[in-house]
DNA sequence: TTAATTGAAACTGCTCTGGTTACAATTGTG
DNA sequence: CACAATTGTAACCAGAGCAGTTTCAATTAA
């Protein structure tokens, strides 16, 4: 969803569009947006502005913000896997949960890392270019 | 809790351990650990016997067993994502939602790949290797 | 036959997420 | 200034998912 959102708001550059514009397009409510919308300011990846002909913008370019980012700015605790609690009161368990643990930031570290290679824009490079793709391919719908 | 399974029937090559003894050393009851153990099952994973003097023992080598092959017979959908249901009426939505499922299938792909490169195996070591490092710093605890 | 053990269903309770409603705060416009 | 368009936010609700418990049937060794 935040994905979404910020593909849309490369697409229209500069524009400022109103939540529920946005959650239109999502097909949601503009409240359930706007605490998505609420993370991205807090992140400074996005501006928002309220009153009339109020609305969001991009707060850097699309080339400079990477998914990663996105990510990490809805998701206020990265982990994926929740992490072990060691209350188990034997002495292998802590340790087995330590290395779980540790295994288990790598691994995320990886697919963080694939995300940041993508930017912003790029992502709405590639969807045009399939929109065009799409086009194309039935010209007449 | 997969693994902490898979981890301790490694420690203890061949013995059969029952569900009751599993569930103590993780601090959970029986039930819920058999349930976690039937998926293991059914991926082949662990073999289990029933009646006096049961319990389960890994199904084939510790070192033939990878960690990304436990990860998927616990978690039956891999997706850490859920997939964007297209039912948003806009021509873009569903185009934009594509991108980002085959990106996140790209990611998570790198996070699998990163828990296939350990065996079971190589976890018991590593962690066995762990306990004797802490047992050599506080001989006398 | 009895005791130990797994298998599985049914139910509860918790948390998380998305959704809705409602209202206050801000801001451009006439 | 008054009004309408917006965002910000809190409160509450509903459904999904998960761990936990209880309970009972099925299996198996002694």
């Amino acid at each position: 969803m935040a994905l979404h959102i910020m593909g849309f708001l490369a697409s229209r550059r500069g524009e400022a569009l109103t939540s529920d514009v946005l959650a239109g397009t999502y097909g949601t409510s503009p409240v359930v947006l706007r605490r998505v919308l609420a993370k991205l300011q807090k992140a400074g990846l996005v501006e928002t502005r309220r009153g009339v002909g109020g609305g969001s913008v991009l707060a850097r370019s699309a080339g400079s913000i990477n998914l990663r980012q996105v990510f990490e700015a809805v998701a206020e605790d990265t982990r994926l896997m929740p992490a072990f609690s060691d209350d188990c009161s034997g002495k292998i368990a802590p340790i087995l949960a330590d290395f779980v643990n540790e295994l288990f930031a790598d691994a995320e570290e990886a697919l963080l890392a694939k995300l940041e290679s993508v930017t912003v824009a790029g992502m709405d490079r590639q969807v045009r270019h399939r929109i065009v793709s799409a086009l194309q391919c039935a010209p007449h719908e």
